[in-house]
RNA sequence: GGGUUCGUAGCUCAGUUGGUCAGAGCGCUGCGUUCACAUCGCAGAGGCCGCAGGUUCAAGUCCUGCCGGACCCA
């Protein structure tokens, strides 16, 4: 804060960033009510899980959050930003379950009750570390209305989701194979499930026919469930088979008699042709064993060992230990043919991170068909428009193929499913039809059938995304019907991560609809991943993430802010490294020392606001840079409207450093040392005002240094505007009365002419120290010659003289700029040679352009078919050259 | 197997509807600190825009095929 008087000549964030977030806090800033004069502009933080710490990608994503929310609260939308937490179901009960093997107990010891107290004192202690780290990030979320998804509130809407569609019969329970996860001993859905190519190996193995010496033989990538084989499958139309088709065989190791069956899902090309069915251990298995009403065998138990099912010797051996004691079994049995490498592709738990078995189980279900509907609809006809708009695809493949969603997890962190089962042992044996679900959202003190009091309660949770698929609404306690719920819902941009895009933003739709009839969301953007420069996702294994809060120690927020969204283009990936945040670090610098600058300039100077300035007080580059500032803030509103935040980001950097720093900055410097106060005056108060304009543009990205700035800086500019901070300031509206392109069009020749004179004098090794002349040949001087001081500072240039018949002076250095010709007498200094090798590269070069724009010119088809501006272009570029190679030829023949 | 996406300067990438689009940052080369900034300034070198065809007067830009990389779904 501006509260020391001797001003760094490095900018220091560590020493301003704390105390500008305490001060935004402070005012309340960040807190949104229900406004009926303003419109709402709301977006809801895809709530991080409570056992993480920020990551990377969760910079990327909150900053592109936090700088649509500083924007729309610049331009005056009531805006609100609601952040939170996710209970996180498995991922904490994992966290929580370690804690306790820790201390020697584990969570059936203890019970239920006990172990949700320990997983509750544990998010209170831990779970506001990753808000803690958005605060310091600078997210101006509303806090004041952080929510958790285990809240009261949000508990109970969650609760009542799940009766509202039961009660519709979109939720059902039923026994069938879910993904189970043997490591976490819980179902997942499809969704989590992670395939990957494995280097396995085909077994085939020879199952004998009973009453024969024969046998068939059975190809199998998985030979322990061999244990749970219940059939043997071949195609119907599959000749070899045929007669052993309705006789069986005998099962090696169980001794089992089991039939050969005729399945039209064989292929008969893959292995033998010849399938084990195995109709407790695999989907397409259980398949068939539903249409040939086979048994189904289930011989793994939870934990993913065998269980009493299969024979003795292999009862609780783990599944991959079993599999190499049965490949031992069957091969001195001699049942084992052959073994083959081969690649397969396997399902990985995502939260156990071990191959996850198809599993026969009783859950609970979603059916999904029939709510997706709507949700394609809505994105299809562009209510909710994805940035990039090539995720639509990715949706609507999900959508039309979506499979019913499995929502019971057996853990009990979570939110636990509001169904109950009578036992009736209270009054005898219950003579009821007691069996069905008694499904409430309050706890039913008895049965509704028959009255009994001996209720259970379903020891299951709901899956964690059946909780935050509601989180637009159930941050204001839906189904409550709210003032703020109404006010705030539908929210206007969500951002997020496309690898959650089932998961969450599909979920969210289908729910919003569902149960409001309305879209969460008007804009989903979908950030890229972040990762290492070799192209590898970050991972805490590969130790390749790097940690935001050091990096926001080292660089500052406001250059990880803005570094990140520089390298962020729309829809890519990121390739990140520390040095990435260099580039954000200099630019806050860069600003820092303008601003510093300008302090300094213009500390007797009282900046007059530009409106009021007399119009032809101006000078040509007070024009030139009003005309930039006012293109830029066009240009800007015009990438932050399509979602394009590098191109913004860059857009105000190009603008402040290249226009505003090594331009207009420098070209003002003697009129602010100089003598006139009226020009001291005008160039201070033009360099106010688009110093102003850059601090606002950019304050979205980077909040603390632009805030500092401004507190610092000349207050006059605008009436009475300096009395806020600028968080709460207008956004900049471009005026096109500013724009001038005459102007623009004056001083780029000048700068034409300036580096023109430079590039001379870099080759030349003119000292820098020494000022040489400048004769301009020109037809049409009076810009420059009105404009002689400017190049004469910054070009370095003694006596200036620009006339239409200039006579070119001995040992001259000549460059060409447009149809002038610049001669910089240099006496000695002149290298014959260089400049010789100069003007040639500069002949050849543009000999070569010429030669193919008269080529165009000359192809008929080119002059009868462009449109007439393009080949009146062409003609007078052609024009230019020519007069131009001219010039140059002329004045190389003066060297020889 | 189906789908998405990428291949542009040494590196990392911009480049919206085909016609000043061949660009930026870093790195590199040369020069430069008396007063905003060496986290800096000035100047410069570097690319047949993955390969091969096609559409067009015109193609990093559109189409097809191929090669190479990433990802998603089954």
């Amino acid at each position: 804060m501006s509260s020391d008087d001797k001003i760094s000549k490095v900018y220091d964030p560590s020493l301003v960033e704390k105390e500008w977030y305490e001060h935004w806090l402070d005012r309340g800033y960040f807190h949104a009510e229900v406004n009926s004069d303003r419109s709402p502009y709301t977006v809801v933080i895809p709530p991080p899980n409570v056992t993480g710490s920020l990551t990377i990608g969760h910079v990327l994503n909150n900053t592109i959050q936090d700088v649509l929310v500083r924007r729309a609260r610049m331009q005056g939308c009531e805006t609100c930003w609601i952040p939170g937490t996710d209970h996180a179901s498995i991922a904490t009960e994992t966290k929580v379950t370690k804690m306790l093997a820790e201390k020697g107990t584990d969570k059936h010891k203890i019970g239920r009750k006990e172990f949700l107290k320990y997983a509750w004192d544990w998010k209170n202690e831990y779970g506001s570390l990753i808000i803690q780290q958005l605060k310091r990030l600078g997210c101006s979320c509303d806090w004041e209305r952080e929510r958790f998804t285990m809240d009261d509130g949000y508990y109970r809407a969650v609760i009542a989701a799940f009766v509202k569609l039961y009660e519709k019969g979109l939720i059902y329970r039923g026994k069938r194979l879910v993904n189970w996860c043997p490591a976490t001993k819980s179902a997942i859905s499809n969704e989590e499930v992670i395939y990957r190519e494995v280097q396995g190996k085909l077994w085939y193995l020879k199952y004998p026919l009973s009453g024969s010496d024969d046998s068939v033989t059975v190809a199998t990538t998985r030979p322990e469930t061999m244990l749970g084989d219940t059939a043997v499958a071949v195609h119907p139309g599959d000749k070899r088979f045929k007669s052993f088709v309705g006789k069986s065989v005998m099962l090696p190791l169980a001794d089992r008699e089991i039939p050969i069956i005729a399945d039209d899902f064989v292929d008969p090309e893959f292995g033998t042709g010849c399938v084990k069915v195995t109709p407790a251990h695999d989907s397409n298995d259980f398949q068939i064993g539903k249409r040939h009403d086979l048994d189904f065998i289930n011989i793994l138990n939870p934990d993913g060992s065998l269980n009493e099912s299969v024979p003795e010797q292999f009862r609780e051996l783990d599944r991959f230990d079993a599999r190499d004691k049965v490949v031992d079994a069957l091969t001195k049995s001699g049942a084992l043919e052959k073994t083959e490498d081969y690649t397969t592709s396997v399902g990985y738990s995502e939260r156990g991170d071990v191959p996850i078995e198809p599993y026969l189980s009783e859950q609970w279900f979603m059916s999904m068909e029939k709510l997706a509907k709507p949700a394609l609809e809505v994105v299809r006809e562009g209510h909710i428009t994805f940035y990039p708009s090539h995720w639509l695809k990715t949706y609507e493949h999900w959508m039309t193929n979506i499979q019913d969603w499995c929502i019971s997890r057996q853990l009990w962190w979570g939110h636990r499913i509001p169904v109950w089962y009578c036992r009736g042992n209270d009054i005898g044996k219950c003579e009821l039809d007691c069996k069905d679900p008694i499904v409430s959202a309050d706890e039913p003190e008895s049965c509704p059938v028959c009255g009994s009091t001996d209720l259970v309660q379903d020891p299951d949770v709901l899956d964690t995304w059946a909780s935050s698929w509601l989180w637009p609404m159930g941050v204001h306690n839906w189904p409550e019907e709210t003032p703020d719920l109404d006010y705030f819902h539908p929210t206007n941009d969500l951002v997020t991560g496309p690898d959650i895009i089932f998961f969450w933003v599909a979920r969210m739709i289908i729910s919003s609809l569902e149960f409001k009839g309305e879209i969460p969301f008007k804009n989903v953007y979908f950030t890229g991943m972040v990762r290492d420069m070799q192209g590898r996702k970050m991972s805490k294994s590969l130790g390749n993430s790097p940690d935001p809060l050091k990096l926001i120690e080292k660089y500052g927020a406001d250059a990880v802010r803005y570094g990140i969204m520089l390298i962020a283009p729309q829809g890519q990936d990121i390739l990140f490294s520390d040095e990435r945040m260099e580039i954000g670090r200099n630019f806050m610098n860069k600003l820092w020392n303008v601003s510093r600058f300008l302090d300094m300039a213009g500390s007797d100077i009282d900046a007059e606001p530009v409106d009021e300035l007399e119009r032809d007080h101006l000078d040509l580059s007070d024009k030139w840079i009003l005309s930039r500032l006012n293109r830029t803030i066009t240009g800007v509103d015009e990438s932050f409207d399509a979602y394009r935040f590098n191109e913004t980001a860059k857009k105000i950097y190009d603008f402040t450093w290249s226009d505003f720093c090594d331009w207009y900055v420098e070209v003002i410097k003697s009129r602010l040392y100089g003598n006139n106060v009226d020009q001291k005056k005008t160039a201070f108060s033009v360099a106010n005002r688009v110093m102003k304009g850059i601090l606002k543009m950019l304050h979205p990205f980077a909040p603390f240094i632009t805030e500092e700035i401004w507190s610092r800086s000349e207050p006059s500019e605008e009436t009475g505007e300096n009395q806020t901070d600028i968080i709460v300031s207008s956004w900049p509206v471009s005026d096109d009365k500013w724009i001038d392109e005459k102007a623009e069009g004056n001083f780029v020749e000048i700068q034409e002419v300036i580096t023109g004179v430079r590039t001379v004098r870099a080759e030349m090794n003119v000292p820098p120290g020494m000022r040489a002349d400048l004769l301009i040949r020109s037809d049409n001087g009076q810009s420059l010659k009105l404009n002689e001081q400017l190049i004469r500072d910054l070009a370095k240039v003694d006596d200036l003289t620009i006339e239409p018949d200039v006579e070119r002076p001995d040992k001259s250095a000549t460059v060409v700029v447009g149809k002038k010709e610049l001669f910089i007498p240099l006496g000695d200094l002149i290298d014959v040679k260089t400049e010789k090798k100069r003007l040639t590269e500069k002949i050849a070069s543009l000999d070569g352009r010429l030669s193919s724009v008269a080529a165009k010119l000359n192809n008929q088809d080119f002059v009868s078919r462009a449109p007439k501006e393009v080949v009146d272009r062409e003609r007078k570029k052609l024009g230019d050259m020519k007069e131009n190679l001219a010039k140059l030829k002329k004045n190389y023949t003066y060297l020889e």
